[in-house]
DNA sequence: GGTTGACCTACACTAAGTGTAGCATAGTAA
DNA sequence: TTACTATGCTACACTTAGTGTAGGTCAACC
């Protein structure tokens, strides 16, 4: 059982976040110790390892409580899944053209600087 | 002279943006019709282009701000500038690395939700 | 005279947390 | 024993970059 700093160290969440993502339903509330404080499985870290892994393709907490759902609802919603996860992938892709592009305005913003351009 | 939604249509912002960029002095406040309706000159639709330009390289609003400021001191601060920028940039190239790498994650996912793994 | 449409201000709300205040508890050091 | 430090708890305020809403003004059209 790990406490909620440790729990917060061997993911890479804040503290404050797993808390946060607790109130938010994306977690069950976590069982306590005769202290009050927050008691974690490993099977719970496994579970913030998996929220690490999608929030940081960008999904949203919401989506993130949907997707969860799903999986707790079972093999039945796989389809769904694959295609959340599809999705995400399409808007990476995208983001990542969007920032190619910007990437291409600075370069000129820059270049009208070397030339001499004063704003 | 143009309105607060005229520029808003020019500029590509919502009229609430250009209204939060004033409150937040990115702009001077704006000129003001009879009708206490605000009026923008040519200048001041481009310096509206030239903050969307910023921002949508993900520039803060507190940094466009910082840079308008050294844009209105003159020349002086163009070295300054051109760090800025370049600084900018390789935010940019840093953010699309990133989103490179969490592209592969989700691939991960879909590869295991395709042969049979259900979470 | 009534009703759009565009504008105004001021305030509330959003996401995804972070930061702070005020408290409890446990372990360690003098 | 007392003091200090670390860690945890709750609840609330704050952040960013706006968006949305309520309530009001004004000119133009039918």
């Amino acid at each position: 059982m790990y406490t909620i700093g440790q729990a917060a160290q061997k993911v890479g969440f804040s503290i404050g976040a797993i808390r946060f993502y607790e109130r938010k339903g994306l977690l069950e509330p976590a069982a306590r110790s005769e202290q009050n404080n927050r008691l974690y499985t490993d099977s719970e870290i496994n579970w913030l390892v998996f929220i690490k892994c999608l929030r940081e393709t960008g999904m949203s907490v919401e989506d993130i409580k949907q997707f969860a759902n799903m999986v707790m609802a079972g093999t039945a919603t796989l389809p769904e899944r694959i295609k959340i996860i599809q999705d995400q992938k399409q808007k990476l892709l995208d983001d990542i053209e969007e920032k190619k592009s910007q990437l291409v305005h600075l370069e000129r913003k820059l270049q009208r600087y070397y030339n001499g351009e004063n704003y």
